[in-house]
DNA sequence: TGACATTATTTGTCTAGGCAACTATTATAG
DNA sequence: CTATAATAGTTGCCTAGACAAATAATGTCA
């Protein structure tokens, strides 16, 4: 006979790590891997993107305006889950580089309305591919079922922190 | 018949990014998971360490000098794969809060020795536990079997980026 | 020994994010 | 309508990492 589903019954709240030291050691934890996945992502993107004048936290604003994900500052910055006073900065990064331009909107005098210029516009037709092949060198040796499996362990934890980014 | 496996031969470079936009949308690029996922670890992290005077990167140094993993500024940096001189701002902040000390070294003058003061010894043996339980967390639902297979997906993920720490 | 390279540490300048305070504008409740 | 709340954006101050330049000490080679 089968457990009983009763939700929340024991959490499957499995002790993977406990308090002795030892759980840092030569075995490096999650966190500390995830740490340091992100790092060489960063590295190896900013690398191939100096040649565009870009860094790797840039180019996600650039590829949200043209997508139509946003178009606002704050807008922006929930897309990122970043602060308005970081977004704010970013943007003035942006601006100065030529790639974006405001404007106060009409309607809610409140919010400034975020443009991709011209120059933006022909330089977030160039960042993909590069982005891409990143990824995918990350990638080598993994199969398809991999790629699904790695995507899906990441949501998981992702999602264990109650930290989603809209919804 | 199988396939020969020539080392090389495809070198198993499935493209799956390719150059289009819609490799980043609905469906999140594994850059942008492992992204969000260690911003979530560090927050929380930072959300619980808060009540000992500690930041998420701040108790990595002191774990280490705990371990003896090293007890220099440039060995503290190459463990933890970041500048000595971040490492260098780093010892100051610790430093201030009181939780190592510095001594220049007699035999070779050039090196700084760094020791954990009484206040770090005690710190430090506060900290696991509230790291293991914001890891633990991250996990819940997770098999042990899920576990093993999301640490060695990273470690691949990692080593495809050549930025292995120290070897 | 002396020129040169290497190593350890520090400091300056940059990007980047988090938190808090502040202003301006809009929305809402009484 | 008016007081209050909520929202949008900006700015200041903090941590944190990257890169580069500078200094001091040590190692090495001819």
């Amino acid at each position: 006979m089968e457990v009983k589903k009763t939700q929340f019954q024991d959490k499957n709240l499995i002790e993977f790590y406990r308090g002795d030291a030892t759980a840092f050691g030569d075995d490096q934890s999650v966190g500390y891997l995830i740490k340091l996945a992100n790092q060489t992502v960063m590295r190896n993107l900013d690398a191939e993107l100096q040649i565009y004048d870009l860094t790797a936290p840039q180019w996600v604003p650039l590829l949200i305006l043209s997508n139509g994900r946003a178009d606002t500052v704050a807008g922006c910055a929930r897309e990122i889950d970043v602060d308005t006073g970081a977004m704010t900065r970013m943007l003035d990064r942006l601006e100065i580089k030529g790639f974006i331009a405001r404007k106060r909107s009409e309607k809610d005098r409140r919010v400034v309305k975020i443009k991709l210029t011209k120059a933006g516009h022909e330089i977030v037709r160039l960042i993909p591919p590069t982005i891409c092949r990143v990824l995918n060198r990350h990638l080598s040796g993994f199969s398809e079922q991999e790629f699904k499996t790695f995507k899906d362990l990441l949501r998981r934890f992702l999602a264990n922190g109650d930290y989603s980014p809209d919804a």
